[in-house]
DNA sequence: AAGCAGTTTAGAACGATTTTAAACAGGGTT
DNA sequence: AACCCTGTTTAAAATCGTTCTAAACTGCTT
């Protein structure tokens, strides 16, 4: 009887970027590792290079660029601009909206349902909507 | 009997500035004038740039982003900041909304009263609702 | 006309992000 | 195992939007 080795989260993530195309390298797997374990994030480039360089995991700056952009376009990130010129990505891919505390440049997610958008205005001609962002700009 | 001269645009825009105890200066009235006659508008710091150097006007970069900045600061414009993290200024300061195409980096207004926001959560302990923002992205 | 504070300016500096071109590393093939 | 090809990473330079600096200038009051 062969021992079923149960599944890492290294595995798990290694198996979510094959599903997206994307080598499973190492720099790949350190981020999806602070990513994507526990609650959902909203980080930028730098927090990360901070939090990659605090557990000793060696990774240039580009690099982290180049990933979250990958992230991205594939749909397991969320790019969110806010008034500082930083972009921020948002590992809560799903449709819902934000509280954003300006003084700390924070963000809080509100979900979908806890907002009723009643009585939408149609898009202009030739143009659907996307997407429908609500944002909170907290005192 | 004396000549009851007409006020020129000129001469509201002066009376404007002064209210916000901004000297009306040649450039900031320069920029008052591409701002504030006609419809309203969202533009960038470089946008306005090429305005004012198509229509002759002699003015660095820094006077367009310190006047705009200054604008903001007083009320007199609204910043936004989008995918491309380039901020935008809009002349229309009532609270409204927006569709944004993001092919084009356009954004069109939507009044406050075509959306209906039903059902808003409350802010977090210690923080107010400064502003609501919606952005309809469109496809 | 004189003087002062506020304003403008060119250019340097800055911070976030992207690009470059060269080294490297997965993952298949033999 | 060694080999290879392509995708990936890297450090450094480049780019882009924006702000800062320090010197020149200009409204405005006296």
């Amino acid at each position: 009887m062969l021992d079923q080795k149960p599944k890492t989260t290294q595995d798990q993530h290694t198996d979510l970027l094959r599903q997206f195309h994307l080598r499973p390298t190492r720099q790949r797997l350190a981020l999806a590792d602070l990513l994507f374990n526990g609650p959902c994030r909203h980080v930028s480039a730098e927090q990360l290079r901070l939090e990659t360089k605090n557990k000793g995991i060696n990774m240039s700056l580009a690099t982290i660029y180049n990933t979250l952009n990958q992230f991205s376009k594939v749909g397991l990130l969320h790019e969110i601009n806010l008034d500082n010129n930083v972009t921020y990505f948002d590992t809560n891919t799903d449709h819902h909206h934000h509280f954003f505390d300006p003084k700390t440049n924070t963000l809080i997610d509100i979900p979908r349902d806890a907002i009723s958008l009643n009585r939408l205005p149609d898009a202009p001609d030739g143009h659907g909507v996307e997407r429908v962002d609500v944002i909170i700009r907290l005192t």
